[in-house]
DNA sequence: TACTTATATAGTAGTAACTCCTACTTGTCA
DNA sequence: TGACAAGTAGGAGTTACTACTATATAAGTA
């Protein structure tokens, strides 16, 4: 955790950001959670210890830090965003019904090639296999 | 066209839908578009021939389709839906700065296997491969 | 072809999730 | 330690749905 803190500091840094007590406090909150927090998720937990943070700044806090890669945007449905700290490479399953978002592991997906001509034409940054269907928990429900 | 139509009210009849005006001018514009449009959208394409469809209509019988596999709704980011006509078997690349959503086609992607712990555990009924990165315009831009 | 009824629709109001703006505050580097 | 760029809170504004209700209509039935 402690070690977790230097690292946050140092990345921050290298993008010329400032280690303010919020972006701490929000980084800190997505390390510790095992889902995919949304902005007011997020919001919700920090507001107990630091009051008066407000839903802007977590929401462009969370938006910074996806951009210099600390967490990832989850491409969901519409809904409001989900943010992903896990950065080991993974995959996601989506629940239609209860829309929750699992991830797994998977070397095949993690080693598949980017078909050369896309590679020429655009730069490629992400790689995710998607599956989608029914959740074990919503299959036995009816 | 005529053709596809046809269909259509099939595919309606057989999930005990009714074959409104509505619907029609949805679909037609829906195989119409070569893009992934949104509610929106589509909306405004239709009211130059029926003026007071209302969005709500729009939305929610975009929503009824992809129920009956008319049309997929698009994985984005919490921007707004995103609907895809393209039934053939496809992948998506993502512009981070444009937002754009490109189709291609790959078989080594299509013929990928789910593993076998998840198709025990879940209902798999959809697998895309999700790249993203920078397109061909946007990365002339700068 | 007229009737009936379950569906579908338009229009309005309401809500969730951002996003923008402005004045104030705070890290950082010189 | 002081200047200033960067960050923040709070409120107002916007976008994209979503819910509600009265009216209209597709499609089966007599």
């Amino acid at each position: 955790m402690e070690k977790d803190l230097k690292i946050f500091e140092e990345i921050c840094h290298k993008h010329g950001l400032k280690v303010t007590p919020q972006r701490m406090a929000i980084y800190k909150e997505l390390i510790n959670s095992k889902e995919h927090p949304s902005a007011v998720m997020i919001h919700e937990r920090i507001r107990k210890y630091y009051p008066n943070v407000s839903l802007d700044t977590v929401n462009r806090t969370l938006i910074t830090f996806s951009e210099i890669g600390l967490v990832q945007i989850i491409e969901g449905r519409g809904d409001p965003k989900r943010f992903d700290p896990n950065l080991r490479p993974h995959h996601h399953f989506r629940c239609l019904r209860c829309g929750e978002i699992i991830d797994f592991y998977n070397e095949e997906y993690d080693s598949l090639e980017v078909p050369e001509d896309l590679k020429e034409k655009f730069i490629i940054t992400g790689k995710r296999v998607n599956l989608e269907g029914i959740c074990d928990k919503c299959k036995n429900l009816n």
